[in-house]
DNA sequence: TATTGTTATACTCTATAACTATA
DNA sequence: TATAGTTATAGAGTATAACAATA
């Protein structure tokens, strides 16, 4: 019997690798899902821990999301140029922002989780629930070997 | 009791979203593991394909990784210019050039797989060889969904 | 002194379009 | 006509350093 030829070489046991591959399948295929709205990967993420945080500021949320301080500053400036958050002087400390989700955002924001429902069953069409579940359990494992941000 | 509050929001069951910072986490760590050797993620990938792919072009290498044709260029050149590639012209398609692992180019990604070796331990140490196989076995079944590139 | 937000900047990855030379 | 490689270019994500205002 012929040796099967492995294409990939030692990648194929990586699960670096992999995990690289499926994160750019599912990257690609969100933006295919949210064309038309303006929203992206990150923005959808802010969007959403803004809004289960009202009143949170911008450092706290790039801290959650793994985004810099420095990066923050642009980001919120497009969902605020958007219209879906809204910005005010933090009251307790002069220096920081305080982030709501505008009613506009919160629809919008409504309107990208059901798109992202539909692209993630898609993507996981072959998948059983048990699968999923241990899917997003050895995730959260991995992630929590991520150092702090900034 | 009180219910407790979840900071990431609805990301927090997003498989999309775990993929993405999963996927960083090992990125990052990546990075780190190579320090000083000049590689990164997807030069040690073309090497890895190159290697095991003697006389392979450089559009082949491209479409196994997910790279297009034009961004190869620069990449491929980076391995030429570090000697860790060679490249000949194919004398049955003068168009297309045939690419090998350099002696150093072999030694530099025996280093590297080493190296690699280890962070993925690090990463995966809480991980039994059950839960890492049935990782790749879920991300392989991601991957298929990869429209192809270019 | 430390922290919040900001600006400026640079590098990498990725994407498209238009070109050449060969097939 | 189609394919291999190239050039030019632009958008997006991420990284560092230095600064002002406030704590």
């Amino acid at each position: 019997m012929a040796a099967n030829h492995n294409p990939h070489g030692p990648l194929s046991q990586l699960t670096g690798y992999h995990l690289r591959r499926a994160s750019s399948v599912f990257a690609a295929d969100f933006a295919r899902a949210m064309e038309g709205t303006g929203l992206r990967q990150v923005l959808l993420g802010i969007l959403a821990v803004v809004s289960a945080n009202p009143g949170i500021n911008q450092g706290s949320v790039g801290r959650l999301l793994g985004i810099k301080r420095a990066n923050m500053v642009s980001l919120i400036n497009e969902l605020i140029d958007a219209g879906l958050v809204d910005r005010e002087v933090d009251a307790s400390d002069r220096r920081a922002f305080t982030l709501k989700v505008s009613r506009r955002g919160g629809a919008a924001l409504k309107d990208a989780l059901v798109r992202i429902e539909l692209h993630e069953q898609q993507l996981l069409a072959g998948f059983t629930a048990d699968e999923s579940r241990i899917l997003l359990d050895l995730l959260g494992r991995i992630e929590r070997h991520e150092p702090a941000v900034d």
